[in-house]
DNA sequence: GTAGGGTTAG
């Protein structure tokens, strides 16, 4: 009842007053009334009810202390949701004001809101300048100011509006205003996210001129920054220079390092830095043995995964899903399927859900045991759990249908994804062409790659690799080494197993002369050669029957850490075989065995073979 | 309300 009077009163006034300064406030104590009494209601059903407003009677309604600040957020989002009904949008000013009245109440979230509005807008937004001075010039509050700034920093930041960030800041800064550090560091993760590295860096270099307290937080965000780029070197420094200043690395920062190591599989700087942790008496975490594990995952080490595993859980550190998923991928790397599929088990027993992940990984290790039904029925599983197909378990499924030449599940494959949206990616186009070459397909992988490039994905080092091989198997070395070059030249640094394609391709055509070269070369950019490149190159010197030659290849790679493989042994056995040194094959044959490989079938044969040599002469 | 870890290709 009395709604309905005052509404009728409220229509009479719009029809009779005409717009004035005295009438600007009675509009104004009108709308008030109607808020205060019947909430936004009456405005939704009669938006013509607001016709005559301008952006000083907003001002008034939004400044009247008789509103509270929970009818000023429902008017104003009622005019944000209905501009084009209204003459007029509140401007800067009526914001400010419901900004300050926000602030007053302590509802720092809507003040977040409303400032993001005028943060979005081309004609709010002010310098920060000029809105603080308007703010000085009507509320006279240090603490405000500096709430207001702290909040329009975040906004453009969480806009990515990187530079405006970065102005509020230097204002703050100009102005002496107290800056919090938790602001500071949402745009440090936000710039690194954006690999906007050098900014990322250059900022927390302004935080630390601008003396300001800065905590272990920042600084690992800063040092992640780097070493996500592999500029670990620059990272470590960063550590020692801020460690002089009093702010120590902590747990999370040791674990940034080691996670770039671990990346380089650099065992060696990984001891270094655990010496290091152990020195300042900083205890292993989940984060740090998730990453050691990984790393043992990398060399095959499953017993020594288990061991730390075990480890953490008598040092009472909590093992969550990502310590799991680890461990299982471990398992699933060295074909122990078993035990990964009883890790499973176990998590799903202790309560936690498995995620893509996990189920990523079992798919994965299914897969390379050759077992793609199976890895077919855990997908459908994974789906009947609710957990979406997405584009990295679509490639490791790809890759399983590749390996084993299935092409037809492999094209099936892909149009389920195309009908969900995913295009394939570089992964995508490498596993197929990787499928065509095994298939000896070169041409067919080739126009893949090629057509991968028309399509606007950017080859990477793998890609680029994959296409080295396809060229250097076909002896086409001029484009294999423009390939290499060019991948140099674009800084997409070429690692072991990059050097290894190369000499690889050039010893099977028993071009030793270049092969070597190359081994020299990734020696002298920092790389070792490893198990695949003296397998290579003893392989090499057997096609070319320098069988000595291959001999002291083998007999170098103990002594520089390296363990002879499978592949390794049924090279050298073959090639002394052939040269009638039955009485050496048979002593390696024996050594290959206590070493736990088992010999296939080219090992017998040539063995065999090496008796009737030796027999006949 | 804050930083660091887990699944795919050569």
């Amino acid at each position: 009842m009395a709604t309905r009077r005052l509404l009728l009163a409220f229509k009479r006034f719009l029809q009779t007053s005409p717009s004035s300064m005295s009438s600007n406030q009675e509009l104004a104590a009108m709308i008030v009334k109607t808020l205060k009494l019947s909430g936004i209601k009456p405005f939704e059903n009669t938006p013509s009810l607001l016709s005559n407003l301008n952006s000083r009677v907003t001002h008034l309604v939004f400044s009247n202390p008789k509103l509270p600040p929970k009818s000023c957020i429902l008017f104003f989002k009622f005019l944000q949701g209905n501009q084009s009904l209204t003459s007029s949008k509140p401007g800067l000013h009526a914001h400010l004001i419901l900004v300050f009245r926000l602030y007053r109440a302590r509802r720092f979230a809507e003040m977040r809101n409303v400032l993001n509005s005028v943060a979005m807008d081309d004609s709010l937004r002010w310098s920060v300048a000029d809105m603080v001075s308007m703010i000085w010039d009507n509320w006279n509050e240090q603490k405000f100011v500096e709430k207001f700034c702290d909040i329009l920093f975040r906004v453009y930041v969480d806009n990515k509006m990187f530079d405006d960030s970065g102005g509020v800041f230097e204002y703050m800064v100009k102005s002496g205003l107290k800056i919090d550090e938790w602001s500071c560091l949402s745009y440090l993760t936000a710039l690194k996210k954006c690999d906007k590295t050098e900014e990322c860096l250059g900022f927390f270099r302004r935080m630390v001129e601008s003396g300001m307290e800065i905590t272990v937080y920042s600084m690992t965000t800063a040092i992640d920054a780097l070493c996500r780029k592999g500029r670990v070197e620059e990272a470590i420094e960063l550590m020692k220079e801020m460690g002089g200043q009093g702010i120590k690395p902590n747990v999370a920062t040791y674990a940034t390092i080691l996670h770039a190591y671990v990346k380089r599989k650099d065992s060696k700087r990984i001891d270094e830095v655990l010496n290091l942790m152990e020195k300042d008496k900083v205890c292993h975490d989940a984060v740090t043995y998730t990453l050691l594990m990984s790393h043992y995952a990398d060399f095959g080490q499953v017993k020594d995964a288990d061991k730390l595993f075990d480890e953490m859980r008598e040092r009472g550190v909590k093992v969550d899903i990502q310590v799991y998923t680890t461990i299982i991928s471990c398992h699933c790397k060295a074909g122990n399927l078993k035990r990964a599929f009883s890790l499973f088990d176990d998590l799903t027993e202790k309560g936690f859900v498995p995620n893509a992940y996990v189920y990523g990984a079992l798919i994965d290790g299914l897969c390379k045991a050759g077992q793609v039904e199976a890895a077919e029925k855990l997908v459908i599983d994974m789906q009947s759990r609710g957990i979406d197909l997405n584009p990295v378990v679509f490639n490791t499924l790809l890759d399983g249908y590749c390996k084993r030449g299935m092409i037809d599940e492999s094209l099936k494959l892909q149009a389920v994804m195309q009908k969900k949206g995913f295009e394939p990616d570089e992964f995508a186009y490498n596993i197929i062409a990787s499928g065509m070459c095994k298939l000896k397909q070169h041409d067919e992988a080739k126009r893949l790659l090629f057509e991968m490039v028309e399509k606007g994905v950017v080859l990477n080092s793998v890609n680029i690799t994959t296409l080295i091989s396809i060229y250097s198997r076909e002896g086409n070395f001029n484009e294999a080494n423009r390939l290499f070059r060019e991948m140099k030249r674009k800084g997409q640094k070429p690692n072991a197993i990059t050097y290894n394609t190369l000499i690889g391709g050039y010893t099977r055509k028993g071009k030793m002369k270049e092969a070597y070269q190359l081994k020299d070369e990734m020696e002298n950019v920092g790389i070792m050669p490893d198990e695949y490149t003296y397998t290579s190159l003893l392989h090499g010197e057997c096609i070319c029957r320098k069988i000595d030659a291959a001999m002291k290849l083998f007999n170098e790679m103990p002594q520089r850490g390296l363990v002879p493989s499978l592949a390794t042994y049924t090279a050298i056995i073959s090639g002394l075989s052939k040269e009638g040194r039955s009485h050496e094959a048979h002593r390696l044959y024996n050594q290959m065995i206590s070493a736990g490989h088992m010999p296939d079938e080219r090992v017998y044969t040539s063995l065999v073979s090496s008796l009737h040599t030796s027999g006949s002469q």
